[in-house]
DNA sequence: CGGTCATTTGACGAGCATCAACCCCTGTGG
DNA sequence: CCACAGGGGTTGATGCTCGTCAAATGACCG
């Protein structure tokens, strides 16, 4: 492992607080592996042997039901997914697969609670990681619940386009696979975004500008309580 | 307060394995009320100020974002809500309102902050709540995406049916409630039971009768890692 | 007995999924 | 270099699911 990953991850919300020690402990019995796109990290129903990190690259996580799937959320370098079934001592409730070339660690997740057992410290950031994915999850469930799926789309572009600075939103994914995010069809997504060209949203491909903030702003009524990461 | 209440809440999970001065230091500054049914307790966008315990009654968690409005949760008793919003000293993303007569206690938020701090047994407890509730909602989001309808209507019955004995389903709320809850409209939740009276639901009132679980286990496909509240 | 409100039923339309056809790009193999 | 196959994306046609609106029914309560 390159020592910038350490500190990457020494800085994740979970482990900026943790005793050396423990930090040290769990990278040391980790495994750092890179995956090519489209490998199957995880698995829905199997025991959570890991906890993992996203370093590099693009996972999604989904879920599977009487021969459907849906795409439950993207996790970002660098950021960490499945704690909740690792602390439990269960099975995943999604799987995972990587969309993009990542490298991934992989913490052994008997480790993790044993090291939250003998770290105050950790264990406190684990309860923060835990509020923080419990409330993400709420505002997608008001998201589905609430929204149609061009205001889905709407929200979703310009939550992305307030992260870059020039109102430019470059895909990382499939638009399909988008589209699954969405909780919407791919012929769905491709009329959605007809429907938003009027209001300055401009498709090239794997790249989207947004022409019209204040337009896609007023269509799309933000809500901090289920668009704001940080609350 | 009542004996019987403070035994309740001590055999929450929350509370089981905390030390005995936690536990009387938070009930002692805690506050017991009865509320009459329609009343809101907590309004979303507000700071978090209590935990509520539900010690009797029924209570639903709803959001809402441009003038729509959806439910996300029933809390029965005996259980909490909003352990999240407290712990990270937020804004509630949920309103809550009562369905029915209930006793509420209120325990500060700070305080239950502090005795994270002091209690390592309770700040594990707290752990396993977050996760717990963390994965509930995954499920629930799964169930929204990945079902139609009647189908979600037909899985709530099924579990619903799995607590009582005799397969009788007694509906502790309106049903426009339970619309809400299962993510439709109240004439559609009443078009949805026609369409399963075919698989022996019959609907007398506020009492649902499941004649025929068989033919509705397999309509409905239950799926443990969507259904199964243990998991 | 009348009023209020939840529920049900019917009619209609919007939103969305499905199916099929087509375009386009890419990669492969002749 | 070209022909071709495969797959993602788009577009069109169609129908289902579901929401909306309105009216009727029925239960409860003053």
């Amino acid at each position: 492992m390159q020592p910038d990953d350490v500190d990457a991850i020494r800085n994740l919300p979970l482990f900026r607080d943790c005793m050396p020690e423990t930090f040290e402990a769990l990278i040391k019995i980790s495994f750092l592996q890179r995956f090519p796109q489209g490998v199957l990290l995880i698995s829905e129903n199997d025991p959570a042997d890991f906890l993992h990190v996203v370093l590099e690259g693009l996972v999604e996580m989904f879920g599977s039901s009487g021969g459907r799937e849906t795409t439950i959320s993207f996790v970002r370098p660098v950021s960490t997914f499945i704690l909740a079934a690792v602390l439990k001592d269960q099975v995943y409730l999604q799987s995972a697969r990587t969309i993009s070339r990542s490298r991934i660690l992989m913490i052994p997740a008997q480790a993790v609670r044993q090291a939250m057992q003998q770290d105050k410290a950790f264990m406190l950031s684990i309860v923060g990681e835990l509020a923080t994915g419990y409330r993400r999850v709420v505002k997608e469930l008001k998201n589905q619940k609430l929204r149609t799926s061009s205001e889905r789309l709407a929200n979703w572009l310009l939550a992305q386009g307030r992260l870059s600075d020039d109102g430019t939103v470059r895909l990382a994914m499939e638009k399909r696979v988008l589209a699954s995010r969405l909780g919407m069809t791919p012929e769905n997504l491709s009329r959605a975004f007809s429907t938003l060209r009027d209001l300055g949203v401009r498709v090239e491909g794997n790249i989207i500008r947004l022409e019209d903030m204040e337009a896609l702003t007023d269509f799309s009524q933000p809500n901090p309580l289920i668009d704001d990461p940080l609350i």
